[in-house]
DNA sequence: CAGAATCCATTCGGATACTG
DNA sequence: CAGTATCCGAATGGATTCTG
């Protein structure tokens, strides 16, 4: 709410690196921030068109409620696409809009390196 | 608490992409999904040793307790290191660890991407 | 300067039950 | 099948105050 959405971070390193952090804060930041978000993400773009209950599978443990709660803020904010099929009985699909999926490519680097690093 | 770290989503599309997308649950994501923690790493990581002030400056309208409990966090994770001086004033900077600098790695694609793609 | 401590409002997420 | 609705406890984050 009261947050500042422009505040780059000056690159004032003297080591030569030349790499610039902007730091967003609010907006896709903090929807990303929310349970599953970046993994919902990840796995829709991984396992293509996917059906609810396939995204339940995959996160076993996490409640319906939460699941589907985040799958509406995903594709509220434009990162997924949900297909609503008028069969028996119902189907519904989600896949990754194109901005999805250009997000997802910035994710999966991330996860799979916390995957491969968790070492607790 | 009840969640199942080990949960690889297999890839199953059929468009032959190649994609493999685990998505580990808590540790580190339950971490990075505090907030300014992602923005934390990749700041220290853009602007070196830094001190608390600068990052403050940096996330302007953020408070101090969520600043310092974030980087308490994410140092005792390993993510950042802290050293203080013992001067006075008192001086205190933070550097990223080599996990944090691998962790920003993976951390400034996305950051960028959520930089300039932001368009609310 | 660099926070720690305290207190509190809000949000978030899980359990459970129910529905088109 | 694919959720929604409701309820509720836990956790998060902010304001404020104080300190070595």
């Amino acid at each position: 709410m009261t947050n500042n959405p422009e505040r780059p971070a000056k690159t004032a390193d003297s080591t030569g690196d030349t790499a610039t952090c902007y730091c967003p804060i609010g907006g896709v930041m903090e929807l990303l921030s929310r349970r599953y978000a970046m993994q919902l993400i990840c796995v829709v773009g991984a396992i293509g068109p996917v059906r609810y209950n396939e995204i339940e599978d995959t996160f076993g443990d996490a409640s319906s409620s939460t699941l589907s709660s985040r799958l509406e803020d995903l594709a509220e904010a434009g990162y997924l696409s949900r297909e609503q099929y008028a069969e028996i009985p119902p189907r519904v699909e989600y896949k990754l809009t194109e901005k999805g999926e250009q997000l997802c490519h910035r994710l999966e680097p991330l996860l799979e390196w916390v995957e491969e690093h968790e070492e607790q």
